[in-house]
RNA sequence: GGACAGGUGGCCGAGUGGUUAAAGGCAGCAGACUGUAAAUCUGCCCGUGCAAGCGUACGCUGGUUCGAAUCCAGCCCUGUCCA
């Protein structure tokens, strides 16, 4: 897996994009010579996506950096059946109007992350639904089903997870893998697609997809998957005190985002510099060599180009200098969340729960009893102590080191 | 359709009549230490209340009992095997 020659493996390698790919070889030589077009699916499941997603859509922005064209699937049609891949429970179907809605709300996250021009290497974001609701149970039985062997199909993970685990597998799901592998199939016979990339969760369905696509049309078509994401902790990405990362910034406030990455392990720093921006090479290397407390400095690096990114440009200035007056000048930010407060006050332990730093009062207490909760630096002893601020003035309330607000007298 | 085993708090998983808001683990939050890191130690971890308490909670419905997650009945769901 060394010394490719084409610019788009090379480029994936060198940033750690690659976790396996299917005929590595013959992929180079194609992706050499001319203008391929690749494709990743999501499941349109939420109104956003979130970092556990952007090791793919990273590999779609990589995809058009080196000269191809990406195309994003909108599993609109897969998401209402739900992969069972790396999960134990199936999944919530979603109404057509929640997919369309969720569709219209992801799509914002691609559109900063590639560019949808006219020219052969502009994306394209296709719903899978379009095709698959089209299709008749029998239509679909007699041209597909004789490609897929039951037998083979016990052999994949997901499916064999689950009957290892005794846990139910339905039917309507074990169709899933069918559908993926048609719509790389589809894809290549309207599209020319050739390449699909994915997460390692998704090597099984991938490889159906290459097989159906050889079986049918005699065509040639290649995988790659990336690397499953984890922290150096061990845990998967994607969570912080507010929850899910999600890119959307409806769904998690800009600062929230860049926290998410200024906090990183130091182990992450280099490997997510390198995933997740286009900071060049030597300098990820430099960064990543930094020492002890320095490697802070790469850390508001790495949070800065992901906010740029996904966020632009202002969200990342904005949050960064939130972060820095918070942080290092005991002061108030600019992006922090404001808690406006009446002439008559609002106790402490109401401000944590209308602020969503607890999530019931009683929480509220108890974090005030193990004294995480200050206001302006001074620590809260009594929950229904009454804050107030005049009229125009601003307060700090903070609930541990990380989360601070701002109480504003109006 | 039959036999057997199961359905417990975000997850895993103990618990088979009161001392059970329910052991233990994971995840999470906070405190100490630090560099807004990691590791470690400590505390917290259904809601409400200052508190005693109250309200909810162990698939659903009903019953037995002073008292049920625990016993009984019916139903729903899942798995394994059989037909």
């Amino acid at each position: 897996m060394t010394s490719f020659t084409s610019s788009l493996l090379r480029l994936l390698e060198e940033r750690g994009h690659i976790h396996q790919v299917t005929d590595p070889v013959a992929l180079d030589k194609l992706a050499c010579g001319a203008v391929i077009t690749a494709y990743v699916g999501f499941d349109p499941t939420a109104p956003s996506l979130h970092v556990g997603n952007l090791a793919s859509i990273m590999l779609l922005r990589r995809i058009q950096q080196a000269g191809h064209r990406p195309i994003v699937i909108m599993g609109g049609g897969t998401a209402k059946i739900g992969d069972p891949s790396g999960k134990d429970e199936s999944r919530q179907m979603l109404t057509d109007e929640r997919l369309a809605a969720n569709i219209a709300s992801i799509k914002g996250s691609f559109e900063r992350i590639l560019s949808f021009d006219p020219s052969p290497t502009g994306a394209l974001l296709i719903n899978n639904d379009d095709w698959l609701s089209q299709l008749g149970y029998v239509e679909l039985l007699r041209d597909v089903g004789p490609h897929f062997t039951i037998n083979r199909m016990l052999t994949f993970d997901s499916v064999k997870l689950r009957l290892d685990r005794e846990q139910p597998l339905t039917f309507l799901e074990f169709n899933y893998m069918i559908l993926q592998a048609y719509d790389f199939m589809k894809l290549h016979r309207d599209y020319g697609c050739c390449l699909q990339l994915g997460g390692s969760d998704q090597w099984g369905n991938i490889v159906n997809g290459i097989e159906l696509g050889r079986r049918m049309d005699g065509a040639e078509l290649f995988g790659v998957t990336a690397p499953l994401i984890t922290r150096a902790d061990g845990s998967k990405m994607g969570k912080s005190v507010s929850g899910a990362v999600w890119l959307n910034e409806a769904q998690l406030p800009n600062f929230d985002f860049w926290q998410y990455w200024r906090n990183t392990d130091d182990r992450d720093v280099g490997r997510f510099l390198r995933l997740f921006t286009d900071i060049p090479l030597d300098e990820v290397a430099r960064l990543e060599a930094l020492q002890g407390s320095e490697i802070n400095a790469a850390k508001v690096i790495l949070a800065n180009e992901v906010t740029r990114l996904m966020r632009g440009d202002e969200a990342a200035r904005t949050a960064e200098q939130t972060a820095s007056t918070t942080f290092a000048g005991g002061g108030l930010g600019a992006d922090l969340p404001v808690l406006e407060v009446g002439r008559e006050g609002i106790s402490a332990g109401a401000a944590c729960t209308a602020l969503g730093f607890t999530a019931s009062n009683g929480e509220a207490k108890r974090k005030i009893a193990e004294g995480a909760v200050k206001v302006d630096d001074v620590a809260v002893t009594d929950a229904a102590q009454i804050l107030a601020a005049d009229l125009g003035t601003e307060r700090k309330l903070s609930l541990g080191k990380k989360r601070h607000a701002i109480l504003r007298g109006v």
